[in-house]
DNA sequence: CACTAAAACGGAGGCGCCTCCGTTTATTAC
DNA sequence: GTAATAAACGGAGGCGCCTCCGTTTTAGTG
C-alpha cells in the first residue's frame, strides 16, 4: 500500500525515542502495524487478534508483546493513517492547482473517516491515558489544512476571507451520522458544494 | 438479602408488559438477577457470566435466553437496586426522626454508589438504546429524596429554605473520583457536613 | 568464528463469550 | 389421568482473549 519511505521515517522516529529493537523485533512490528491495517479495514475495529498475528506470520504472543491491548494496536494504525494523509498535503500541491488540491485532500478525508468510523468508540478508552492523542492528530490535521487553504487563497483560487479553521468547522457535518448508506455520497456533496462556497469571489477579495 | 414484597412488586409490573412467563421461566430469570446482584457486587463488572449461571444453577444458554447481552442483565439488576434504596425511604420515614431518616438514607446512597462504580462505562452503551434508563432511574431517585427533604422541612428539623435539588446538587462531589481508599471515607463527611448545614437555623426559618 | 547473555519468539493452555440444537418440562385440551 | 405442543432448558463446541514459559535468535565480546 504504501511505499518504503514513510516506513523509515515511522522507524527512526520511533527508534529515537526508546531503544532501538532488535531486527528482528522492528521487523515484526512494522509487520503486525501493516497488517493490522487491512485486517481492521476488512474486518472492522473488533477483527480477531489472533487473524492479525497469524496473517502477519508471527504468534501471538509477539503481538501482545508489541502492543499489550487491542487499543494500544488501534492507536498505532491510527497515527499511521493521520500521518498519511498529512503526507499526502505535498504530493497533492504538486500535481494540482492549488483549489483542486484543497478539494482532492477533503474527499480524501471523508474516505477517511468513513473507514475510521468506530474507532471512536475503541479510542475513547484510551482518552484518559493518552490524552495528546487527540491534540496530536487533530493538530496535525489541521495544520495540512491550513497549508492547502493558505496556499490557494495566496493564489487566489479560492476567496481570502476565510482561513482554515473556517473551512474545518464547515467540515464538521462530516461526522454526524456516518452509518448510513447515503453518508459517503452526501459527505462529498458537501465538500464540493463547500468549494463552490471557497471559490465565489475568488481573486477579488484579497 | 431483600425480603419477598419487592420480588412480587417485580413479578407483576413486568408480567404486565409482556405475556407472562412460564413458571419455570419466571423462576430461573428471578435467580438470576438475584444472583447477578452478589456476584457483580463480589468481582466486580467484568464478572463471569458463566459463573453466574453456575452459581445460579442454570446452563449458560438459560441466562443468555434471558439477557441477551451482558448489558441487559446489568441493567435489570441496577434499576432493582434503584428500586430497593427508594423502597428504603418508607421504612427509615417510620423508624427515625425525619432529619435522621434523611441523613441515614444519604448514608445508604454514599454506599450504593461506592458498589455502582464501573456501571458507568458499562450502562453507556445502553443508553443510545434505551435513554429512558437514567430519566427513569433519576428521576426515582430525585423524588426519592424530595419526599425526605420536604418531610424533614415540614417538621422543622431542618432549614426551610433548601429543596431536594439543592441537596442534590451538595451531594454530586460524591460522584467524582470514587476509587481511591479515602473516597467512602471523605463522602461519609460530606453527607455530615451537609446535614450540619441543613439542620443549622433548623425551625427558625418556615 | 565461538560463546554468552539478553531479547524476542510463539504457541499451548485456561478461561470466557455466545450460538445452536437435541432434550426436557410446563401448560393446555380432552 | 393422557396426549400434544409450545416453551424453556442446558451444555457442547467453536472461537477469541491473554498469559506464561521453554525455545530460538540476535548482538555483542574475545
Amino acid at each position: 500500500m504504501a511505499i518504503e519511505p514513510p516506513a523509515i521515517a515511522e522507524q527512526t522516529a520511533e527508534a529515537a525515542e526508546t531503544k532501538p529493537l532488535r531486527a528482528d523485533a522492528q521487523r515484526n512490528r512494522d509487520r503486525l502495524v501493516e497488517v493490522a491495517a487491512v485486517v481492521f479495514a476488512e474486518r472492522g475495529i473488533d477483527a480477531s487478534l489472533e487473524e492479525i498475528a497469524r496473517r502477519a506470520g508471527v504468534g501471538i504472543g509477539t503481538l501482545y508483546r508489541h502492543f499489550p491491548t487491542r487499543e494500544h494496536l488501534v492507536e498505532v494504525v491510527y497515527r499511521r493513517e493521520v500521518e498519511a494523509l498529512c503526507a499526502a498535503v505535498g504530493e497533492l500541491a504538486q500535481k494540482h492547482p492549488s483549489d483542486v488540491a484543497l478539494e482532492q485532500w477533503m474527499q480524501r478525508f471523508v474516505d477517511y473517516i468513513a473507514t475510521k468510523r468506530g474507532l471512536a468508540t475503541s479510542l475513547r478508552i484510551l482518552l484518559t491515558t493518552n490524552s495528546t492523542l487527540f491534540s496530536d492528530t487533530s493538530g496535525r490535521v489541521s495544520q495540512a489544512l491550513r497549508q492547502l487553504v493558505e496556499a490557494a487563497v495566496a493564489d487566489g483560487t479560492i476567496r481570502g476571507d476565510v482561513d482554515a479553521s473556517d473551512v474545518l468547522h464547515a467540515l464538521s457535518g462530516i461526522y454526524s451520522a456516518p452509518d448510513t448508506p447515503e453518508w459517503r455520497d452526501r459527505s462529498r456533496r458537501l465538500v464540493k458544494l463547500l468549494m463552490d462556497g471557497l471559490r465565489f469571489g475568488a481573486g477579488k477579495a484579497r
